[in-house]
Order: structure tokens, then sequence, then C-alpha cells
DNA sequence: CTCGACCTAGGACCATGGTCCTAGGGCTAT
DNA sequence: ATAGCCCTAGGACCATGGTCCTAGGTCGAG
């Protein structure tokens, strides 16, 4: 089984070295073993987690979530209900942040659309907007991105 | 006219004090009056435009941008193109977003649906998917945000 | 006069996901 | 054997939008 050198990995994985030590540092990758003088040695099951943690990441899994996933994988308590979990909340996080985001396009694109471009910017509509106070829903709005 | 301290905004905006100085070290509120004392001095603007500031940020605008809308509103030679084009950029930003998620979500719910709850998570779907190699397009992604 | 609430500056710290730098040691090809 | 790239640890730094802390000055009520 061929091993690998840190740079190796990270052109294997398409990520940048400081990123594989980054993810080691956060305990999302163990320490890998070590070559006697010291450098970092991977092999194919690390080319193919780090690969795992891009894809966790381009699904909007943070590292932390995409750490939990990991181990749970690795447990063999774990329960398919257990990422089950994990995935659902992440679901109704794409699903509020899209609604909220409908909501500012509805709010935007009438604006945008309402537009005086040549005229001076008191008559914009969209500064308006702003200015007007009524703004969010009584009392005050859960924001951060929901 | 009314004149109020940082607390005495900061309660009619409905924001922290700490932001409120926050925002004036960020340029995006400028240096106010002050008592003999030092005490920062508001007036009714002030509110406002904290108003417009929590306004534009609950459209996603980021603190950067919001400033340079007002800049806008306060400059004479600018037209309302000018903030048209700000807010068209914030569209299309929305829109990729949703788009992304759309896609995140048309990825895990089918996922989800078929996670066999009961069983270990080598049966997981999701796990599979995550291990499975082949995600995104050939070459790689703008991924960042969008 | 004193208590408590308010204010000050300035910098440290938080999360998130990295990126870069320094100063040095190792490895490989010519 | 020496150039030239690769590797090491560790901490500083980036953006974003704040929040908190320290150590002290000010102000109004009782």
């Amino acid at each position: 089984m061929s091993r690998f050198k840190i740079g190796e990995l990270a052109r294997a994985a398409n990520i940048p070295r400081d990123t594989v030590r980054y993810y080691e540092r956060t305990g999302l990758l163990s320490p890998p073993e070590r070559t006697s003088s010291g450098y970092r040695l991977y092999d194919q099951s690390d080319v193919d987690r780090m690969i795992s943690i891009r894809a966790a990441q381009s699904l909007d899994f943070t590292l932390a979530e995409t750490k939990s996933l990991l181990e749970l994988q690795a447990n063999d308590h774990a329960k398919a209900s257990d990422i089950l979990a994990v995935t659902l909340v992440k679901l109704s996080q794409a699903e509020r942040k899209v609604a909220r985001l409908n909501r500012i396009r509805d709010i935007l694109q009438p604006l945008a659309d309402a537009c005086p471009q040549d005229a001076a910017t008191d008559a914009c509509p969209i500064l308006a907007f702003l200015s007007n106070g009524d703004h969010g829903a009584s009392g005050d709005e859960a924001r951060k991105e929901n």
C-alpha cells in the first residue's frame, strides 16, 4: 500500500497542505504515522477521508458536523438514524435559508424594478425602504444566518 | 432637538451599546458630538441611521455594502442607478445562494428518505454518498458562499 | 457625600475556515 | 556536495460582525 507525504495527499485530494494540517489540528483528521524524520505519512484511506470531508463541506455541513458524521461512521454502536438526524437538521436549515432569501428577493426585486435610474438618490425606492422604519415582524426577528 | 447618550441611542434603536461603538470604529457611523466630559451625543437622525443599517443587514447587505449605500445617499453626484447596481448584485447573490441550497436539498432529501433508520451506519446512504467520490462537476466547482 | 448607573478607550476574544510566515531540517538529482 | 524543493511546529493573521473586559471618570438621586 503506497504512502503519501502531505504534499502528495494534498495534490491527490486537491486541497492545500496547510488545510490538511488544519484539519488535523481541529481533530477532523487523526494524527498520521510519521517517518523517522517526522514527515507525515498518509495512505489511500486518508485521501478518501479528505474527499468525504470536502463533499460534506459542499453540502454545507460545518467541519464540526462533518467531524460528528465521520465519528458516527466509525462508531459500531451508531445507527443510521443518528446520521439522519444530523442530515435533517441540515435540510431544515437549508429550507429556512431559502425562505429567508426568497423574502429578501421579494423585497428587493420590486424596488429594483421601480428604480428611476437617472434620478438622484433621493428618488431611490431602495433607500426609501431602508429609511422607512417598518421592517420585520413586530418584536424582533430571529435573524443570524437562518 | 433632543440628544441621546449612547445607551439611550442603543435602547431607541434596539442594539447593544458596543455595536454602536463598533459601527463608529468601522466608519459606518460618523463620530458624534461629545459632551465636555467626552460622552457621545446623538440625535434622532442617528437613531434613523441605525435603523437603516439594521434594515440593510436584514436584507443581507454587509456592513461594507451598507456603508457604500449610505455614502451614496449622502452624495449629491450619486444617481439612483448607483444604488440599483449594488442592489442587483445582492439580488443575484441571493439567487445563486438559493440555487445552491436547492441543489443541496435535492441531494439530501432523497438520501434522507432512503435512510434505513435502525440499520448500522454502514447502510446509511448519506455516508455512502460522502464516500462516493463523484461529487460536483468535472474540474473544481466555484464554491465559497455563492 | 456617596451609591449606583452610566460613560470612556483600547484591546482581547468569539466562531468559521482557513492562509501565511518564520526558522530550520530533510531528501533527491545532478 | 550542493541546489532546490519538500517537510516541520507554532503562532500570527485574514474576513465578518460583533461581544466582553479592564480600569477608570462622570452624573443624578437620596
